[in-house]
DNA sequence: CTTTTTAGTTAAGCAGGCTTAACTTTATGC
DNA sequence: GCATAAAGTTAAGCCTGCTTAACTAAAAAG
């Protein structure tokens, strides 16, 4: 019998611990970068999403076009995205990530994950099978979420 | 038998949905409530250690002593925190969380625990007992690491 | 008891993000 | 085709966070 305080509970107990922690090496990473948030932002969407326009910029982040003309040509200087037109619609810009962009992100990918990978190392043979399936569980629970919004 | 490739995959897919999911709402929050985002994260951090000086705020965030001092004002102003004198050194200063502070930390974690709630919505109920116990797990294994470092 | 360290504050100045307002250019509606 | 809407850009100005530098006050060291 599993009662739905406990599984409230144990959600959340995990995500508090899982958050305070991810977000302490988000933002450690992010500064290291020398970007700034709003800036890194940008690329981990982008990372996500592949490929989109100004619009969507500002839509994501609420801040008006402008803001997201201006967040975008610093990345440009910097090297991280390169702005296309779009074929279908001179108008609109598609972003997105350069090669140095690419590799910013995965490096702060594999930071994000080292924290993970030494928590497999705490875990006893016998328990890495039962996470391993709950993980799933809720992932595919998260896509489904994920869709319908 | 579960690969160890299997055990990371899981973890990876996980962390990617969770955090792209978490840090938007976790945004969204910090936003709507007027406050920049260096505020907000004293404030998360007062509720979890309860109160602390200064020094600690600059070592945390990684600012100087000036920049804590400023923000730490501009929260006291607002009426989140209140700073008191330490009775043991009388250089020192303790900050902790007002009513109102505390308040808004408290909306801003329900908020946080809504897409949880959803998510378990969405689960079996054979699942639900599964993903219990590997939370538990996982979160006494962060627990293990957190006391190390 | 004097010197030095430590905790914190205040002020000046810079950089970044954001907004509004005034554009340019391309697409759409009628 | 012409008016209107939509996608971006640019510039001016504001607010915030941050730093350095100069300071006050209390504790520790000698």
């Amino acid at each position: 019998m599993t009662s739905p305080l406990q599984l409230k509970q144990s959600l959340r107990s995990w995500m508090d611990v899982f958050m305070h922690r991810s977000m302490r090496s988000w933002m450690h990473f992010a500064k290291s970068t020398g970007l700034s948030m709003p800036q890194f932002s940008i690329l981990m969407q982008l990372h996500h999403k592949g490929s989109f326009g100004m619009s969507q910029i500002s839509e994501k982040f609420d801040i008006t076009a402008a803001a997201a003309s201006q967040l975008t040509e610093k990345l440009v200087q910097g090297g991280y995205i390169e702005r296309a037109e779009d074929p279908n619609d001179r108008r609109a810009k598609s972003i997105q990530l350069t090669p140095k962009g690419k590799e910013l992100v995965e490096a702060g990918m594999t930071e994000r994950y080292r924290w993970m990978d030494e928590l497999v190392s705490k875990l006893s043979a016998e328990d890495k099978p039962k996470v391993v399936e709950a993980l799933k569980v809720l992932t595919e629970a998260a896509k489904q979420l994920e869709e319908k919004s």
